[in-house]
DNA sequence: GGGAATATTCCC
DNA sequence: GGGAATATTCCC
């Protein structure tokens, strides 16, 4: 808790003495206060509390401490602050300098010290990030790089595979044209051999062993 | 060139209207002053020319404005400013405020706004640069994830490959079967009916259709 | 009405 | 001796 500032308490003990209700008084219920003789205020009560008797800069004060000057029906001006009324001397502390300014540039907001020292500290974290930020991009350059070289890495495999289909269709089509030229009867030995070799690969355990040779002689048509 | 301040102004009138000469006076060839009488000083000449009659305030508006204390030869106090002389008037108006504070804090520096303004503005980035870092780190899992996707789908691929290579020579070797099955004569109209097949899908460019078909049996052997 | 300069006080 | 809070003045 703040005390209670010289200004405001002095105010409030001119209006609680009561030597001078001629010259200020409460007004509306204790919540306000008038002066009602400016000159006498300034030559006698002024004279006595601060240290200038020019009522405008008791003005400059009251606004300071954020007062706010009304008018009354004989238009005369009027004084308020929430936490300035008889007898709430207790509110008297919470009437501090500045609390119509902005809120961001008071109280201990404004220790310069204090920001130049924050100031401070976000530039060493800002570093600190872009620090980190360098090292991701780094990364992602890495992970780039890798990538490139799976796509790559993909590319040639299909490459290689379709090429490889294709060899394996060829490669298909030139056995039948081969194994039909040799059922064309031009080399009958050759494909004598060749079954031999591939009886003797079947898979001994396979139904093929059960099969009984026919002898009709293969039905060759030189029609077709 | 700034004016010269009320103070420094207030201080010259007092010491060339000689009115107050038993109080205050010129010392060292005018190039300094001092106060012989302070109790007089505060009652009849700070009375008239000051807000205060506190020779104390009267000393720190001195220090403020750069004065020095010295001591002359009775140890009395006496009080120097480099552009405070006798004749010297021209010179009043180079002696400012705070002109012996360290020059980190005087000036455009100590503009509070500014720091002020620094400070949000750093806020503003570092907070920027902390969403941004977020989204990178982010960004990086998503391609984390992708990269192993590619990586298990060409290990998959790559056993694919492998597996059908092994399987097409079993397909290849179990086509081989059937046709050597075939041509045991067990099915010689199917067999038939495939040369013919295969013979029509044989390219006409290929020297195939050239070739003379043989009128002789084939020589089958059943003791194979 | 309030920003800013200047003056005064308080306090370490 | 000087930092900082408060008061006063000046000026837009």
């Amino acid at each position: 808790m703040q005390k209670t500032s010289k200004f405001v308490l002095d105010l409030y003990n001119i209006l609680e003495c009561e030597d001078f209700t001629s010259i200020i008084n409460w007004a509306d219920c204790c919540k306000m206060f008038q002066i009602s003789d400016s000159k006498k205020f300034e030559d006698i009560v002024m004279k006595q509390y601060f240290k200038t008797t020019n009522i405008q800069s008791f003005y400059r004060q009251l606004r300071i401490y954020g007062f706010k000057i009304k008018r009354n029906s004989n238009c005369q001006k009027v004084f308020h602050h929430i936490y300035f009324a008889k007898g709430q001397q207790q509110n008297l502390s919470k009437i501090q300098k500045g609390k119509s300014l902005t809120d961001q540039i008071s109280g201990e907001m404004y220790n310069v010290n204090q920001i130049m020292k924050e100031n401070q500290e976000l530039k060493r974290q800002l570093n600190l990030m872009i620090l980190f930020q360098k090292r991701l991009v780094k990364q992602f350059e890495i992970h780039q790089t890798i990538q490139k070289a799976i796509i790559d890495k993909m590319i040639k495999l299909s490459n290689l595979l379709c090429n490889e289909r294709i060899h394996q269709t060829i490669l298909s089509e030139k056995k039948i044209e081969n194994f039909v030229n040799l059922i064309d009867g031009f080399q009958p030995e050759l494909l004598v051999r060749i079954i031999r070799f591939l009886l003797k690969k079947i898979d001994p355990k396979t139904p093929i062993n059960e099969i009984q040779y026919s002898p009709t002689p293969f039905p060759f048509n030189a029609q077709i």
